[in-house]
DNA sequence: TGTTAGTATATGATTAATCATATATAAGAT
DNA sequence: ATCTTATATATGATTAATCATATACTAACA
């Protein structure tokens, strides 16, 4: 009789941050902590940032189904860890979903109905709204720059360095996009204004 | 004594699909399958696509607190119909939500997380992954161009259709910075695949 | 004749994500 | 002497969104 696939829910697509926690945990085995700090805060809050007990209860999860084990390391002067690693059965499920295409995520940006719906609003306050929006775009970018700095700066290109590089720079591509809509659609305000005072 | 702010869950920022729709009961009455099929379907999908059950529990709050009201249309031939009219109060607060920034919305892309964890892929495995997300980042931009026939064609440019020109300018525009980025990283690969096999 | 599509509203169940809070110890700062 | 920060894990509560399904009548289609 064939091995039973362990309560194998290969379900549904998302389970995406459980996929996204086996990636992190096949570069080096980590704890809940270690994921949250170096991995999530540090490496990837561009790409997925994750709750801290969205994290821990996703590693239970993720041991329940087999795809990593634990190993708790006692220490005495600070709380005990718990050790996650990855197992054949993990990395065999993550090789599978790096594979598989995903629908498009769905974007909701609570800005740009604003925008939809600003006719009522004088034209200043859409400028006023344009800007803000234009600020936060900018420290979003900024934020990107702080994240290249802190894990791209080393110039050996490996491959996975490269791969990481091109992620980076479509996320960033992506903010300069707003960036430039935006600082044109503030300009187009102001023109429509100054002829009309004129 | 003033008047009370009926609960007046002024509460946290989110509520957006509750705004999007007393934005759009702004614009005219409708019924809940109204807004689902006209307005969400129809106009706004690429803005903020909406569940019909999503919709009606929403009208359900949004009558509760009194931004709107209901009138029932007996009708003999087909289901009766909730009417749903924005009231004062949900005009003052739909005209206080569009003035309010709102923190940018968190996006997460698996395909960019599959990316970043690719390196152990082989490089047919990775272009066949951008391949897929290319195709589907062309089958949104088809979409928006569906939306901009069907609600943008006409040429008397309202200055509420100047706003939504813009709007969709932008989503066009993000779609259009992925394809640029998808189809850069898939030469790529290929330039790599043939430098090796020579 | 049975099936599907259109009109219309409603509820149950589940997931992903966020926020707040709890516990416990040590080191460093005010 | 008190407060904060760092280390480390855990639970409760809530929201936004999605999916499935239920009901009920009409009309068109095969």
């Amino acid at each position: 009789m064939g091995r039973a696939c362990p309560p194998c829910l290969f379900g549904k697509p998302p389970m995406s941050l459980a996929h996204v926690i086996l990636g992190l945990l096949q570069q080096q085995e980590r704890t809940g902590y270690d994921l949250k700090t170096e991995c999530f805060d540090d490496c990837i809050s561009h790409l997925w940032p994750a709750d801290q007990a969205q994290i821990y209860r996703t590693l239970d999860k993720l041991e329940s189904q087999g795809w990593i084990t634990c190993t708790v390391e006692i220490q005495h002067d600070r709380p005990n860890r718990k050790v996650y690693r990855i197992t054949e059965a993990g990395e065999a499920e993550l090789t599978h979903w790096l594979q598989t295409h995903h629908p498009l995520p769905v974007l909701r940006e609570s800005s740009l109905v604003q925008l939809y719906f600003a006719a009522q609003l004088p034209d200043e306050a859409i400028v006023y709204l344009l800007e803000q929006e234009l600020e936060a775009r900018q420290e979003k970018l900024a934020q990107c720059e702080t994240i290249e700095a802190l894990s791209l700066s080393n110039p050996t290109a490996s491959r996975e360095q490269k791969l990481h590089r091109l992620v980076l720079d479509l996320v960033k591509q992506r903010e300069q996009t707003y960036l430039d809509w935006l600082e044109k659609a503030i300009r187009a305000m102001h023109m429509l204004r100054d002829r009309n005072n004129s």
